[in-house]
DNA sequence: GTCTATAGATTGATAGAC
DNA sequence: GTCTATCAATCTATAGAC
């Protein structure tokens, strides 16, 4: 076997491992959201992924090693959605951009939010470590950012804290609710015109509940 | 052995059974919340109870008619929180009772709510008809009575869903994501000043959010 | 890298003595 | 009504042929 066959097979070796690693990810995603850790199976993961079971162990030493890239993943994700608190001019456009944002990550990440709301659940024993210093860094910056706006007089002053929890609340309801949102709406899934309509009350309430007028920034 | 003994024996197993399961129940309702329905075992709750595993099957057939048990405490317990949508004579006052009494639920029945959240995340494969009926024909009597508001001139024209999941999920929040909130209070659970705090924000936004105003209902 | 077979541990539930 | 012992089913993880 020559040089040129060697990189060859290496290279199909470690597309085969990315793309098996990701298949089994987004099976073991789903299956963890609709289950719950212990109630998800090996099993139902790799009939999910239309794998052996055998298979999983290869890729993933352990369940709970899976189960931990899955929780990463998404967290990784829910932090990418927050630039706009830096690259916004105003309070507005800020908030606005953010609640839009994190309604549209309920609406394409349903099972990831879920997956992260029971790990937080149940006290967070698998990443409670990325609560303590990375949630916590984020969550430091943005009230100081919303503080900002407080001391210059361009919102009510209120606890930066609480209306960051009512953020998070009323955008991942979306998601990790949606069972109980679709039963309510005729068991269908929302429209996307009702997507539309929610997010824009959403930010409207929002803006308005602290003094800010949501038609300058629509 | 004569009648008044035999009545004194039937009372006194009734209320050892009673009392049983209610413990059994209460136990249950910990052990699920934290570790979600297959997450718990027989064995976890019985010992939070301080009973042979055994005992439990005594008083409940299956792990499941237990867990079914627990679910339909809760729900009666929610929908209770809605009377002052008839009582009040004003939508300040009517909203901000609703707010405060699901606010001070999250604090008093923290365990209850992470149950609920777990089983509609789920698709609500146990209490499924609840959803149907009960939980729709109370969400459609509140959407007329904010409907009414709105065509009284008295709150801003918003889709009164919107407006009762943001409430549902501000409020639960702070039962269901209760270790996040203390691991970001630097570990330690909210005071009463806090709770106090976020209870008046949250009423505070939503109420100037739709157009009332917070200082006429406080 | 894939897959079948199976070991080893745990679980829900029950039988049966007290 | 209480409790010990145990069965049958299920699960994670691995061994070993291909």
């Amino acid at each position: 076997m020559d040089q040129t066959e060697t990189a060859a097979k290496t290279i199909a070796k470690t597309d085969i491992r990315e793309e098996n690693e990701r298949l089994i990810l987004d099976s073991a995603e789903y299956v963890f959201a609709e289950h719950g850790f212990r109630g998800a199976t090996m099993q139902m993961i790799a009939d999910q992924a239309g794998l052996p079971k055998a298979n999983l162990h290869y890729y993933f030493s352990a369940k709970e090693t899976l189960y931990r890239r899955v929780v990463e993943r998404i967290f990784t994700i829910w932090l990418g959605a927050a630039e706009s608190f830096e690259t916004s001019e105003t309070p507005e456009r800020a908030l606005r951009t953010y609640i839009a944002r994190k309604m549209e990550m309920s609406r394409t990440h349903r099972y990831g939010s879920k997956v992260w709301a029971n790990e937080v659940m149940q006290g967070a024993p698998i990443i409670q470590d990325y609560l303590e210093v990375t949630l916590r860094d984020w969550t430091e910056t943005r009230i100081e950012a919303i503080d900002r706006w407080i001391a210059a007089g361009r919102i009510d002053p209120i606890n930066p804290r609480w209306l960051l929890y009512m953020i998070w609340a009323t955008t991942q309801h979306y998601a990790d609710f949606s069972h109980q949102i679709e039963t309510l709406n005729d068991a269908r899934p929302l429209s996307d015109a009702q997507w539309a309509e929610a997010t824009e009350t959403v930010s409207r309430i929002i803006l308005r509940g602290i003094g800010l007028d949501p038609e300058a920034s629509r």
